[in-house]
DNA sequence: AAACCAAACGCAACAATGTTGCGTTTATGT
DNA sequence: ACATAAACGCAACATTGTTGCGTTTGGTTT
């Protein structure tokens, strides 16, 4: 396992047990620059594959703020590396979310949006969510 | 029924059929101002209950242009009449989807979001997907 | 108005995602 | 080494959405 150390600090910052399943489950994430589902956690993994586990960890590493929501949809939802956790995020405290046409593989990437909203005082805007569609550099003619 | 001639029209205008299932439907959208599910359609309506039916008319409406996908998450895909078709809708071509934190009611919301998108060379950005988040006006405190 | 036909319907069956309950195992602190 | 709560694993379930197929029906043609 590569990233053993930084997966055994993290687990014990937030008080979580050192399990293999979800040290690999973690493992998983910091070798993937894009979000992953549970399903696609499940087929990846070689310890434990029930659902339930997955989806029972995934709850908990979101509450404790290691893994955030980067993509939903019907056919679910897909979770990613909290910045400060990720590997693949060196530069930002903020990134965007990049859904590729091509591949359908969630990103999270640098980057920013400004914005301005202008919209009827029927309604208080708290946030706005940004998801980028296009083609990543793999998918790119 | 209200909006019956809108809706005969409506559907002629497609080439689909008059049935009394497709024009409760469009009904029950032109009755409300907010998006609504499968679900939801199956619930508030009176005549034929068969969620099969429902989706195969949600997937012919929206091949038709006469709904679009307001929102979609894990919970399912929640549709609303096209503005042209939307007696809520007068003055825009263009809408701008909110969903509240409060009752969870998507609505399809008049109004611009201007925003300049900054991002790595590594992803080709075709497309920007917003949705507001807050609180709409029923659920102001 | 009778016949025709494709659109629409309705039922059964299925797949996938996600959740809950509950008994068992195991990581971890004492 | 022991105790205990966290984590696991299994069965069961709910919901959304899809597919196949036979039947009904709206709309057109004759």
């Amino acid at each position: 396992m590569d990233n053993e150390s930084k997966i055994r600090d993290l687990l014990s910052v937030h008080g979580l047990r050192k399990t293999p399943i979800r040290k690999e489950m973690l493992d998983v994430f910091m070798n993937h620059d894009f979000a992953l589902s549970a399903s696609d956690l499940v087929h990846k993994m070689t310890v434990g594959n029930d659902r339930v586990t997955v989806y029972r960890a995934l709850v908990s590493f979101e509450e404790h703020g290691i893994l955030h929501k980067a993509s939903e949809d019907k056919n679910g939802v897909k979770y990613a590396l909290s910045d400060h956790n990720n590997p693949h995020e060196h530069h930002s405290d903020q990134h965007i979310h990049f859904i590729c046409d091509g591949c359908h593989q969630t990103y999270c990437i640098e980057g920013v949006v400004e914005h301005q909203v202008k919209v009827s005082s029927d309604f208080q805007v708290d946030r706005v969510n940004f998801t980028l569609h296009g083609l990543c550099k793999q998918c790119l003619p």
